[in-house]
DNA sequence: AATGAATGAGGTTTCATTCAT
DNA sequence: TATGAATGAAACCTCATTCAT
């Protein structure tokens, strides 16, 4: 791993731990074990780091979501796969959206709500293919429209949860509650 | 408008401008028309009137969004007033929902979390109760199960097009396309 | 005085004894016997409180050098009273010079460039008034051309006699070489 | 040339462009086109490459300003040397002036005002030449004191014209002019 | 001899908070 | 009760200098 990541994940544990503003460059590069200094070889200044920290968990949170979704596999196995993925997600990297969370809080900056933007669009184009997919193999009959209404419904359905489980709701769902209420969700139409 | 409120209202319109790190005590009190030393007697610190920012919206939100929806009205009714009023509030109220992603941003805090629980709590148990009260006058019947399908579903899907808007994304649905799919969702068993 | 002079005194203080790279904040606010952040209610930042140090002298130099010197003394008193305030100012206030070979030196800023112009070109116009004066009450006969070589020649003398001063050059006039020069100069034509 | 004058050369070209302070080390190194540390093979520390900056200019400045001036030319055209010397040099080295203000800015430093000191007195001595020379062909007939009276004069306007250049002054002279002048006062008595 | 990544002391600046009036 | 000038701790950041390679 070269001195950038190492000194980005450190700043992503201090981040994780602390908040943005408790993030302070004495501590990251403590963390990391360089000197101030040296942070700023590698990062322009604080907000650049705030801003890789976001873009490292964009791309890491729809790569693990869609993980061993394919167009080879069958429907129903690619939607196993991604209650699967999403209910491992949802347990081990819950911090992860205090990050998506701060960056939704500072939207005014236009390369934050661009990124944020991107890794929403292309989520959304990754569960849409599930469905297209399995359209083209007789797997199922959706409309445009029901592909519509049911991805904004799943994704809906997965902020909800993953807020409930932030704030310690009680009545947050098991996997398999999950699992039965996609089974309906996906005949929406 | 006791002076306390004056400087919360400054201070909320502040914080929907700029962010809560830019929220700086001079220009509140600028804004609110009081000195400095003022905001410290109604607020033990900073921190304390992002509380009450939040606090504010927790009470505020709800309130709009439920706005007469009432028992005695029809379940057909109800629902439709619940699009027309998150119609409206997503429309002239996106901002708010800055605050509630600051806040999340700092869920570390038992006070700011358990502001937030509670709404999120005390919002869906009213949504719970349009679908009650329709059992409860015949005009509907819904299982504790699909009851809870329905609001998680709703309530994501609400998530959803909010953060499509914040973001600008170009396929944000629109009232009446929102209306149908909530027709769907209420099928669901 | 004000606060703000306190600390602009102070800050001459410092310059004066110290330069530019050398005087600190820290130093300027132990000096002026105020707390470091007082310096920021008065000044925008560091530079600004340069620019103030030279505007001061900017404005200094010349009331002190052309004191006394009025249309209604006869030329020679004016001449007299000239060259006694300029041998004042070049044994007490060796010093200024510093600010304005600073100031100098830091060109490219179009706002020291303009107060260096300002102050040379007033201090040009009060030489030459000396000279038409005099014109005016018959008691001299200067064309347009010989004031311009006049004044000219008399300022780059006063610019050579303070530079050999300030390096410690031993063939420095005395006051009255140079008033024997000056005598020689405005019979330039 | 070998890489200490290269890294100089360099020094001098960023800091004619910006100033002793914006004169970073990592700069001159790229400009050099050597590394940072080479630097400090050559110059024990960054204060030493100003000093040299100086001592270059010291050098070069005089010997441009009396180039082609001497003892066998007759007086009349070492004059019209100096002349157009200047004019060239005050056209196409304005920037040199830069480094004296600066230096004269930090005269508390021994070396730098030696180093200005010297250049100084090797100048005047240089410009008495001219009229020594003359007196010794018989083509002028200049007293002690009137040498002095002239040197002086015409040094101080030579400073005077160039401080109106650099700071973009209405009324800097023109080289017929400034010839009008050095004639008339090379007539001083 | 040359490199250039790493250093870290120390500078400027910010701003929530205090307190004498 | 209200003020707002003053505070000063602490943050971010710079950059001349070093030193292992």
């Amino acid at each position: 791993m070269d001195k950038k990541s190492e000194i980005l994940q450190a700043a992503i544990k201090v981040f994780m731990r602390e908040n943005y503003q408790n993030m302070k460059t004495a501590i990251i590069a403590k963390e990391a074990g360089v000197a101030e200094g040296t942070i700023y070889r590698y990062f322009k200044n604080k907000k650049e780091i705030f801003v890789e920290i976001l873009n490292y968990y964009s791309k890491y949170i729809p790569e693990y979501l869609f993980e061993n979704i394919k167009q080879k596999n069958d429907f129903e196995t690619n939607l196993n796969i991604l209650i699967d993925n999403y209910d491992k997600l949802s347990k081990e990297h819950k911090n992860f959206k205090k990050a998506y969370y701060k960056g939704l809080s500072e939207i005014e900056d236009e390369r934050i709500k661009n990124i944020l933007k991107f890794t929403l669009e292309d989520s959304f184009k990754r569960l849409e293919n599930i469905f297209i997919w399995a359209n083209n193999k007789k797997e199922g009959n959706f409309t445009k429209t029901s592909i519509e209404v049911i991805t904004n419904t799943l994704w809906g359905l997965a902020e909800v949860i993953m807020k409930k489980e932030i704030l310690g709701c009680e009545d947050v769902m098991e996997k398999d509650e999950i699992s039965k209420m996609v089974k309906l969700i996906i005949k929406l139409k």
